[in-house]
DNA sequence: AAGCCAGTCAACCGCAGGGGT
DNA sequence: GACCCCTGCGGTTGACTGGCT
């Protein structure tokens, strides 16, 4: 036995709104407000229509402070980054984009984002890692290294503030190791190695500083010890297109793609 | 011109959870 | 604490549209 339904199905109608409907949902709205339920509302402004339909109509469509289509690569990039972590919290995602609806973003991301992300994934995971690009299309300047990009002031809200873990990203591992030997070195890490000498700098973790430098950042004591990630503290996040796992980036055997993450005070990779 | 197909998006459905009694 | 009602949310559906054959 399911629950009884919200409404008489034969006494309402379904299905798209007229434009009468629209402007007498609105009128309503604009005089009254709900200030009642949703339930009673359809009787009162005169709608053959479900509460529950006429407060979907009015949040997502009929309300004045909303935007519809028109995502900008900032908000995409928010809209991934968010996702990253939040899943599919399409609410809480889209109350971090400016008059936005949880519907309009959950539509945006299933018919584009998604996609995108899919077919970058696909490149991602046939193409050596090191000349990859960035795991997600990006609004970011050229970085002052191939495989660290700048810090990017994003308003990107904190949402874990416990360490972060591999499940907590998309880890494209497998299927890694064999690009990195095609390429001449045995293993990740050594390719990482080889990069990052070829580029003038000791290790990811002093690479990592010379970006954060070049950027005038003094906050981030990335990686100082030259040995792990998990000191990383900034403000804001950015990008890491390489991540060791394990007390030493020499060890580091493992990959990730580069994703965005909003940083609270450490990334401990483990 | 007609049919097919994929993409888009408005709308529906059912569940979870909060608040009141 | 148990129950009921209502709201909010996320998954899914289906109508519509434009491009292609």
């Amino acid at each position: 036995m399911g629950r009884a339904p919200c409404c008489d199905r034969a006494a309402v109608k379904r299905g798209p709104w007229s434009p009468e409907e629209d402007d007498a949902l609105r009128d309503y709205m604009q005089r009254h407000g709900n200030t009642g339920s949703w339930i009673t509302l359809p009787s009162k402004a005169g709608l053959k229509r479900c509460g529950k339909s006429c407060r979907l109509r009015w949040l997502n469509y009929l309300r004045p402070d909303i935007r519809h289509g028109g995502f900008t690569e900032e908000e995409d990039t928010i809209i991934y980054s968010l996702y990253s972590q939040l899943g599919s919290k399409w609410s809480l995602i889209a109350s971090q984009l400016e008059r936005r609806t949880d519907n309009d973003v959950k539509n945006h991301w299933n018919t584009k984002l998604k996609k995108r992300l899919a077919a970058a994934a696909a490149a991602f995971s046939t193409a050596p890692c090191r000349r990859s690009p960035s795991f997600m299309p990006l609004p970011a300047p050229a970085p002052a290294h191939a495989h660290l990009s700048p810090l990017l002031p994003l308003p990107v809200p904190t949402v874990k503030a416990e360490a972060y873990t591999y499940d907590d990203f998309l880890a494209p591992t497998a299927g890694l190791q064999d690009p990195f030997a095609a390429e001449g070195s045995s293993s990740a890490s050594a390719a990482l190695q080889d990069t990052f000498a070829a580029e003038g700098s000791s290790s990811a973790s002093a690479a990592l500083q010379d970006t954060l430098a070049a950027e005038g950042s003094t906050s981030a004591s990335a990686a100082s010890s030259g040995s792990n990630w998990s000191a990383v503290d900034n403000a804001g996040g950015f990008f890491v297109d390489f991540c060791a796992a394990g007390p030493d980036l020499a060890a580091a055997d493992q990959f990730l793609g580069g994703f965005y993450y909003p940083l609270d005070s450490t990334l401990s990779l483990v």
